[in-house]
DNA sequence: AACCTTTACAACCGCGGCCGG
DNA sequence: TCCGGCCGCGGTTGTAAAGGT
């Protein structure tokens, strides 16, 4: 207890960065680094400056591996599935972007993607498709869209899964169909060779039930593009390093590693699951939750 | 040329979780 | 166990540039 204040706001410049400012605050964390502290790092760098503001311009702007700007149709393709799986989670979104910041992430969202997907499809007029709500808690703003899917009841663990934005139900599965007929693939990357082949062409996979077939969407359910797992999103391109998020799953078989990953990253899955009539396969141990 | 509107993006604000005293 | 600071996150605002009238 008794740690001083953060900042006075009264007392440190704010608004935007000159370039004197941004060398002086890069310089200093590259040659002494952040230090676990960015309260005290304005003083150390000699900026008046607030440690939040500090923060924020780093790892914003002027960090070296950030990427300014030319977002690829894969990207959006990223963003606008996995907005419809987690809602405005964009410190998660910009995870599986190298090089992009929740910040940039959700600017490009609120300038561009949100007015393409309403443009695409404007909000109530989703009769006879899919909505593309994402994963909020029966009673929540998900009720507001008209789907001609009814949601899965969530589970208990995935309820903590929700969304604030108002905004939710864009057609960004109209934006960016998948192919027909629907299928789902339930593991991890394989080739595919385009976008427009997704699932078009099913590869070896696993399914609850273990047997390597594919399931079509009418057999599974409501299926949106969110159910699909990164690598058709991706046409394939390795965009983060499957290998190193499976190796936590080291201890189990193939099936239920690829299985228990994709629980992890798209609890809508564990959702379909539950609603599904491969319930009694859900693998165990299913982790609902994204951070 | 002047003014208004739209767009794009940087930055700020406030909240909640975590952690240390 | 409680309190308060730090940090990260998501929502919102500010503003410069571009485009339209």
């Amino acid at each position: 207890m008794g740690r001083a204040p953060c900042c006075d706001k009264a007392s440190v410049k704010r608004g935007p960065w000159s370039p004197e400012e941004d060398e002086q605050l890069r310089s200093y964390v590259q040659s002494h680094g952040i230090g676990g502290n960015w309260i005290a790092l304005p003083q150390k760098a000699g900026l008046n400056r607030c440690g939040k503001s500090c923060r924020l311009r780093w790892l914003n702007y002027l960090r070296p591996d950030i990427k300014h700007g030319g977002y690829t149709e894969q990207e959006e393709h990223i963003i606008c599935s996995l907005y419809n799986s987690i809602g405005s989670r964009w410190s998660v979104i910009a995870s599986k972007l190298p090089g992009r910041t929740d910040n940039d992430v959700k600017n490009y969202w609120n300038t561009k993607l949100k007015k393409k997907a309403m443009a695409v499809q404007p909000r109530g007029s989703g009769a006879g498709t899919f909505s593309a709500a994402p994963a909020t808690p029966p009673g929540s703003v998900q009720s507001q869209c008209t789907s001609s899917m009814q949601a899965p009841a969530l589970s208990p663990a995935s309820s903590s899964v929700t969304s604030s934005s108002g905004d939710a139900c864009f057609a960004t599965t109209t934006m960016y169909p998948p192919a027909v007929p629907q299928l789902i693939r339930f593991d991890a990357p394989a080739a595919a060779a385009s976008q427009t082949e997704l699932a078009s062409v099913p590869p070896a996979t696993v399914t609850p039930d273990g047997g390597g077939s594919w399931a079509s969407a009418a057999e599974a359910g409501a299926v949106s593009l969110d159910d699909v797992f990164l690598s058709e999103l991706t046409a394939g391109e390795q965009l983060f390093p499957y290998a190193d998020l499976f190796s936590g799953f080291a201890g189990l078989p193939d099936s239920k590693a690829t299985l228990e990953l994709s629980a992890c990253y798209f609890p809508n899955m564990a959702e379909m699951w539950a609603a599904s009539d491969h319930a009694h396969a859900k693998p165990q141990g299913l982790c609902n939750t994204l951070t």
